[in-house]
DNA sequence: ATCGTCATATGAA
DNA sequence: TTCATATGACGAT
């Protein structure tokens, strides 16, 4: 039995000195992080988010700060991964394990999850991560020292590793 | 170094 | 069931 509770959808803006970013709040926490678009600067902020999401949001902000600049934050707010599969909720788990500064290949994060063929869905979870850049899906590179993909773009992969220092070969 | 091809797991239509 | 993947390994240029 599920309560019917209102299952809030609030978008609240993160002025970075990159953009604008929205984080998305469902009634369990963070659902959702955009990168700035043309489309997150446009959307208008919801008008009064109840004070628990005022808090997480809080959390938020200075959480990306944080991890734009290349520190590990201090804390995250709750993270609400209720929208993916058993199988991509692993993945995105294990994402948040790899410390700061540090970088698996798709391969690896596939064997750290107990599931080492499934390589290629790895990468698919990868890209369907919700809640980049604090679910650290960007410190994922290729085998061979390649990039590999990114949803919002590769330059966005580049600067976040930039930012912690990892060098590409 | 680059390219094509295949194997394999997962998810969406 | 068919199609698409943010892979990886391998062999032929």
């Amino acid at each position: 039995m599920q309560t019917k509770s209102p299952n809030r959808d609030i978008a609240l803006p993160i002025s970075t000195n990159a953009g604008s970013f929205l984080a998305r709040y469902s009634d369990r926490g963070l659902v959702g992080l955009d990168f700035p678009s043309a489309k997150t600067q446009r959307e208008s902020p919801a008008a009064a988010p109840d004070a628990v999401t005022r808090r997480w949001h809080a959390t938020t902000g200075r959480a990306l700060l944080d991890a734009l600049a290349g520190r590990k934050p201090r804390a995250l707010p709750p993270l609400d991964l209720s929208s993916g599969t058993p199988f991509q909720r692993e993945v995105w788990t294990a994402l948040g394990r790899i410390p700061c500064g540090e970088t698996l290949s798709y391969g690896e994060l596939a064997h750290a999850i107990g599931r080492p063929k499934a390589v290629r869905a790895v990468g698919g979870a990868c890209g369907a991560n919700p809640i980049p850049v604090l679910v650290p899906c960007h410190r994922v590179l290729a085998a061979d020292g390649r990039l590999g993909g990114f949803t919002a773009g590769l330059d966005w992969k580049r600067r976040l590793l930039k930012a912690e220092r990892v060098t590409l070969g």
